[in-house]
Parts: structure tokens; C-alpha cells; sequence
DNA sequence: TGTACATCAGTGAACGCGCGTTCACTGATGTAC
DNA sequence: TGTACATCAGTGAACGCGCGTTCACTGATGTAC
């Protein structure tokens, strides 16, 4: 049975954690694809042969290190989708939202955006998969809102995708202004997001030119 | 005097030039800050201490191909602001030309769309830079057109980075798509322009929550 | 035009250094009886 | 509960390698007279 701790097992996943914040922390300020393997081991107070044990290479510590991240804002994007009210009031919301995350964590959105067209295919790609899979999750909660009704469902997912990629770009741009230049960021991303909204409010005034073929 | 030629200056911008498009070649397939100065050299057929005569280091390659590669683009921006006729015809040309233009020096925009969040700071900046004189330059054009009648100096601001930020995801899409799905991706870069037009024709109808304040 | 000297883009050898990876190991944790 | 053996996360020494940078150099190009 192993419903015990397993005191191995807990202190592995101990150090294996301490290796991916090792990481975390130095990319801060460099790409994956010239982060060290001893340089991470180094921070993370092991031995370089260590790192072995729990992962192939950088590349593959890049891999886990994505689905720890972007599993840490799936929260995010739940509570943004759950605002309720004034469609004016939300979109404030859900700015302010992503500052708080970016000032909260920004190390998770540095490496984000700085990987998400990075030298490392595999972390490139595991990127792509997972903001898919967020534009999918915000499609499906516009589906459910009254001013989607007799939206296509290839709309939907456009316009998911829009606020996903509007969502990397607006932390990105937190992340490069610093703490004094937030509020500009900020002000400017509310505006963005209320000219899609706009957008998204006549979309079906507008004849759909390709509707027919 | 130094109107003639200057054999010893032609051979010296031939062999700094060689050491570009070196450099823009294996960045293909990595990042700058994983670009190896004798990885250059070898592959630009010169000795890694000539590197020198032409470079303080990488990171300064770095910022003259950011100059090089967004100068090159100019003309690209120039082209599609030059468009007239109907919105739907403009929209269509500009995903077109956009298109073309990758699928012509996918180098180029690869590099732009990797190091715009890189890990090399000066590089960063420099595109940064870039991309703001490119958001102005299309922010000029647009409140010369009838549609920007009564707009904000700012609103056009955030409507010219709006579209330049489209322009370099839609870029990057089509690159990770490869000539296959680069269809898919004009189609959806299509409709988000669209969304984004018809957002910017209600720009007016909707009272703005700030303007008072 | 011809000569004598200066400049300087590119060469080639040499350096010290940190890298990724290998290997045999140690000793705490886990397991079988 | 106690003992004897197995597992395996982390160690530490060692390796060969390519890196960035230095230095004194060479020889074609440029310049002064």
C-alpha cells in the first residue's frame, strides 16, 4: 500500500519542487534556453547530478515547469469568467484581476510570455496547447452569456482566443512598465477590451462574408 | 575625401552583413541568448576574433538585426495604410500582405516575435521602440480617415497598438502553422480584424467612463 | 605616376573557465519475514 | 517488535568540450609627397 507520506517520496517531490522555483527565479532575467543545468542546481543548493533524478534536461523541467504555471491561473481565468453584472464594471474587474496576478506572481507570467516563442520547441509547444485550452474554457463561458445567442461556434472560439491573447499581452506589458507605469497599462487595456466588447455586440448586425461557401 | 567607394569600407559592410544574415539563420531554430559568437562566425565563414571589429558582443548584433529586420518591415506597414477602398477589401488585403510577407522572410518576423520578450534587455527595448514609432505611425494614418472623425488622440493610439499587436501575433501564428495552416490562421486573423473594425465603428455610440474625470 | 609609410580588417594560437554528463559511492528509507 | 536485505535520492570526483576573449601578426588598402 502507499497511503502512507512515504517520507522518500515527500522529500523527493521536496527538492524536485525546490528545482523548479531554482528555475523560476533565474528566469527571470535570462531565456530557458540559456539557463544552466548546474546554474538551477547551483540556486537550488544541489548537486548538479542531482537534477537527473527528476528531470531529462532543462527542456523537460521547462515542460513541467509550464503546467505548474499556467496550472496556477486557471483560477484566474474561472473568477474572471464568473463576474456577474454591468459589462462595464466586469471588464474593470477583470483588468484589475490580471494586475493583481501579475504583481502577485509575475516571475510565472515573465516566463510565459518571454517562452511562449522561445528557442525550446517542446516548451513552445506545451505553451500553445494549454492557452488553447483557455481560449476553449472562455469560448465555452461566452457561449453560455445572452449576447452570444446565434454566435457560430468558430466565432466563439475567435473571440476566446482574442481575450486570451489580449489577457498574455496586457501581463506582459505590466510586467515591462513596472509598478509605476501599471496604472497606464491598465488604462489602456480597459480600453482595448471595450472596443472588442463593442465589436462583439454587433457582430451579428454585419453579414458574414463567407457564410455562404 | 570619401566619395569613391572605399574598397576596405565595402568589403568590411559585406563581411558585417555575413555575420547578420548568419545570425538571422541560426536564429531560426534558437534564441539570441543562446547564440554562440563563434556559432556566428563559423557559420559566416570568418574568425571569431573578427566578430570584434564589428560587434561588442551578441547583444549588439542583437540590436542592429532589430534595426535591420523592423526596417525592412516599414515598407510592409506603409503598404497597407495605402489601401483604399472598401473596409471589407482592406481588411482581406492586409492578412494578405501580412501573409506574404512571412511566408517571404519568415526569418525576420521569427526573430521579431522571439525576442520581443527575450532575455536580452537591449534587444527588448529595442523592438519595444520599434513597435511604439510603428503603433504611432499607424495611429497617423487612421485619424486622417473619416471613421476617427470626433476620436481622442489617445483612442487612436490604442486602436494603432491594437493593430500592430495583431499583426505580430498573426505573424507568429502563421509561423507555427507552417504553409498548411496558414489558411485557418488568415481566416481567423480575418474575422479578428473584423471584430476589431466593427468595435471601432461604435466607438462613439458608447459614453466613455472617464471622460470626466 | 611612383614610392614609402600608416591604417586596419581579418588571422591563428593560446588561455582559463564553466558546461553537461559519466560513474561508483553512501546512507537514509522501505520491505519482507 | 526486530533484523537483514533492497531500493534509490543525492554525493563528489572526473572527463572532454566549446566557449568568449587576449594578443601579436599579416598583408591588402589608403594616404602623403
Amino acid at each position: 500500500m502507499s497511503h502512507t507520506a512515504g517520507i522518500r517520496q515527500a522529500q523527493k517531490l521536496k527538492t524536485r519542487q525546490t528545482l523548479l522555483d531554482a528555475a523560476l527565479g533565474l528566469l527571470e532575467h535570462q531565456s530557458l534556453s540559456s539557463l544552466g543545468l548546474r546554474e538551477v542546481t547551483r540556486t537550488a543548493g544541489v548537486t548538479p547530478t542531482a537534477f537527473y533524478r527528476h528531470f531529462d534536461d532543462i527542456a523537460s523541467l521547462g515542460v513541467a515547469l509550464v503546467e505548474q504555471t499556467l496550472g496556477s491561473l486557471h483560477g484566474m481565468i474561472g473568477a474572471i469568467l464568473a463576474e456577474t453584472g454591468d459589462s462595464e464594471v466586469r471588464l474593470d474587474r477583470s483588468v484589475d484581476l490580471i494586475a493583481r496576478h501579475v504583481r502577485e506572481q509575475p516571475a510565472h507570467f515573465r516566463f510565459i510570455a518571454r517562452e511562449q516563442h522561445g528557442g525550446v520547441g517542446p516548451v513552445r509547444e506545451a505553451i500553445a496547447a494549454q492557452l488553447r485550452l483557455f481560449a476553449e474554457e472562455v469560448a465555452a463561458a461566452l457561449a453560455d452569456e445572452p449576447e452570444s445567442r446565434g454566435w457560430h461556434e468558430e466565432d466563439l472560439l475567435m473571440l476566446g482566443g482574442l481575450y486570451v491573447d489580449h489577457m498574455v499581452i496586457t501581463a506582459s506589458a505590466m510586467l515591462d512598465a513596472g509598478p509605476d507605469g501599471d496604472t497606464q497599462v491598465a488604462r489602456t487595456a480597459r480600453r482595448r477590451l471595450r472596443l472588442v466588447t463593442l465589436g462583439r455586440l454587433h457582430w451579428l448586425d454585419a453579414p458574414s462574408p463567407d457564410a455562404g461557401s
